[in-house]
This record gives C-alpha cells, sequence and structure tokens, in this order.
DNA sequence: TGTATGTTTTACCAACCGGTCAAATTATCG
DNA sequence: CGATAATTTGACCGGTTGGTAAAACATACA
C-alpha cells in the first residue's frame, strides 16, 4: 500500500530526494518571478517536468512548498552577516560584508526576490522568524558595530540603519534588476554593473563611516 | 440606453470622477499589499464600498485600474528628481533629494510597495516607462552629478549607482517596512525610525561623497 | 412630465485553481 | 520471480475569479 504522502517515510528514497530538490527548484524560478498568489502549481510541475498530482504526492501543499524555500533562504541569506567577526578589522569586515551581500545579489538573484516578494506583502508566513532568529541576529551585530564606533575605529552612527543601508543597496541589484537594466541601458555600465556597484558601494560606506 | 462604459463619454460626470477616485484609492490598498494577483476585483470593490459590477462599469478591467495606479505612481515618484538642481549647492541637493524621497516612504507606502511590486515581478507592464522617460530623467541628472564631481565639488563616483542607492535606501523604509519594524521591535528606535534613517543617511551620504 | 442618458444591481458563466481519488505503473528486495 | 511498497497519471470536484447580460433604477433637462 502507498503511503499518503512520500514525507511519513522513515527514511527518504533517493528518488523522493532527487524530485523534491527538482521541485524545490522550480518552484524557486516561479514562485520568485510571480508571487505566491501569482504563481500556479501547474506552472511549478510543468517547470519540474511532472504532472500536478506528482508534485503534490512529493509536498502537500503549495505553502508547503514556499515555506520550505523560504526557510532556506532566509537561514542562508544571513550568512554573510552572521560571519561578520566582532575581533576582525571593522574596515575589513565591512567591506567584505558588503562584497558578500553583493555576491549574492548577483549569484542569487532568484533567492533575494523570493524573500522580497514575501516582506512586501507583509511576511503573512514568517513573521516568527522576523521577530526571532533575525531580530537575534542583527541586535548582536548591532553591538558590535556600535563597539567599533565607541571604541573610535569607526564613525558613530546608528547600527541598525546601516545595516538596512548595506541590506538595501545590495539587494536592489537582484529586485530591481529590471529597472537597474533599463536605467543602465545596453552599455558596458550595464556589463559592469555589479563591478561599479561595488566600487561605488565600497567608497559610499568607507568613506561615510570614515573608514579611510 | 446605457453607453458601454463611462469612459466613452465625452465629458467626465461628477460622478464618474468622484467614483473613479474612490475606486483608485480602494485599488492602490488592496493592490500594495496583495500584488496584482493577490487582488481580487471583490476586494476592491468592497473597500471601495460598491458591487464588482458598479466597479466593472468605472474600469473595464483589473488590468486597466493597476495601469491607470502605476502610470500616476511613477510619474508623482519621480518629483523629488525632477526638481534637482544642477545650479544648486550639492550638498544642499543631494540633502533635500534624500529627504524628499525618505518622506516619500514615510508617507505614500502603499504607492511605493505598488511600484516595488511591479518591478519585482519583472515590470511586465511598464518596460517602455522604464527605458523611455525614466532613463531619460535619470540619464539626465547624472550628468548633473558628474558635472559637481568634474568640477571638484564632490566626490568622484558613478552617478548611477549614487542615485539607485539613494532609492534603495529611502524605499526600504516603505517596501520592507515589516521587516525594519521586526528588527526595530517594540521601541523609540521603531517609533522613531524615520528621524533617525534620515540623520544616518545624511551622513551616510554626505560624508562619502566627501561633503563636508 | 417625459424621455434620453447615466448608474447600479441581480443573476449568471466559463475558465482557472488547489487539491483528491483510485487505479495504473514502476522500483525494491527477499 | 513474486510480492510489497513507492511513484505516477488521468479524471474529477468544489470553490474562486474575471467578466458579462439585461433589466431596474436614478438623474438631468427640454
Amino acid at each position: 500500500m502507498a503511503i499518503p504522502r512520500a514525507a511519513k517515510t522513515q527514511r527518504r528514497t533517493r528518488i523522493q530526494e532527487e524530485k523534491e530538490e527538482l521541485i524545490l527548484e522550480a518552484a524557486l524560478e516561479v514562485f520568485s518571478s510571480n508571487g505566491f498568489r501569482g504563481s500556479t502549481i501547474d506552472q511549478i510541475a510543468e517547470a519540474a517536468g511532472m504532472s500536478k498530482p506528482n508534485l503534490l504526492y512529493y509536498f502537500r501543499t503549495k505553502e508547503a512548498m514556499h515555506r520550505q524555500l523560504i526557510d532556506r533562504v532566509l537561514f542562508t541569506w544571513l550568512e554573510p552577516l552572521r560571519v561578520m567577526d566582532a575581533e576582525g578589522s571593522p574596515e575589513a569586515e565591512i567591506r567584505s560584508y558588503i562584497r558578500r551581500k553583493l555576491e549574492m545579489a548577483r549569484d542569487f538573484p532568484r533567492e533575494s526576490r523570493l524573500f522580497a516578494n514575501e516582506i512586501l506583502q507583509g511576511a503573512p508566513h514568517i513573521e516568527d522568524e522576523l521577530t526571532g532568529p533575525l531580530k537575534e541576529l542583527v541586535d548582536e551585530k548591532a553591538e558590535v558595530i556600535r563597539t567599533w564606533a565607541k571604541a573610535g575605529k569607526i564613525a558613530e552612527c546608528d547600527p541598525y540603519h546601516l545595516i538596512f543601508s548595506i541590506w538595501s543597496t545590495t539587494q536592489h541589484y537582484a529586485d530591481f534588476d529590471v529597472q537597474v537594466r533599463a536605467v543602465l541601458g545596453r552599455s558596458k555600465a550595464d556589463e559592469n554593473r555589479f563591478e561599479n556597484a561595488a566600487l561605488f558601494l565600497e567608497q559610499l560606506f568607507l568613506d561615510g563611516l570614515k573608514l579611510r
């Protein structure tokens, strides 16, 4: 007898692992470019090359897929902030934080847009994660930044708004990609937009924080 | 005999003008918090206090409402950039540009989110506006900034990325409001987030551009 | 007041969408 | 091989959604 859902089996099959990955990849593609409500299970199923009921054999509901994607993204998305080291030099730490975030915007734009979509609509599925783990991590790193400022290693500034501004400027290149490219047009400026952004942002933040 | 659609009449009635405004207000509310596909005509009709067929008497389709809203927002959204004055002092111009954009994020968050939603999903309805009027305006102002830099009034920097960074940092407080508030928690820092953001961003950009 | 025009409502429809069911097919393993 | 469990599919269902038809109702004005 077939067990109702793959999730109920004790050990996941090789097929299960492969298909779930396939589905999540397809779901990321679809969700990130159409939003949650704008995406249909049929679209995801087609992108994953399988029938709708087959997809629903692996994920009970549309929400389940979305949920798993969001959880995953939220975790990896915070990695650059997590590795910011209180013991390191402020200049190097902030510079590499910006660089890492910008690389993520370049290499994982779908993940960024998925997250942006969720927040834009009021984060209906992840309020707890925001006020819980996210807030805790930011509080911790804000304290690090504040310590740097107190020690005179960096200009006095509101650490929370500093973090917000790094988030927003870097993610802009993923979330608002269409706009950025429309404005830059077909040009070298467009092709090199990530390098140019890196140079500009480095200058902006390092000078803005009187780090050099 | 009733004319099929209000739009076909030669002069718009007083009632038409009032109702269309009422509908657009309701549509803004609904679209900005649910996205285009996430919003239903019924929701908008209810928010506007009328029946669905009645609403459809004023706007033929859901797209028509959305379209008109987007056009409107796109225009007013660029006003702060439009008034940036090549003859003014760079410090005052940039400072007031930031302030104006931040005020718009505070006072018109729904408009900001409507626009963000549209861009996030690839701007399917407004690609022409982006590569046309928007690009032209940005090109013009980028030239102004470049002139300031050449004259040594402001640090050398890529003017396009400067504009992007002002857009992203300010709009962040509207588009990512939920996240900002979750991180700041229930506190004075949350209540005063716009003043604090203004102070921080002013410092960041003025020092980052060696303007003081 | 009567008539033409403008506005609103009730009832409705076809397409879509998330999800189920039962049966068919395939993989796994003793 | 044979049996059992895992996977896949086609048919289907009930609720939602964008939009229509037609008639009732309101308004303006000669």
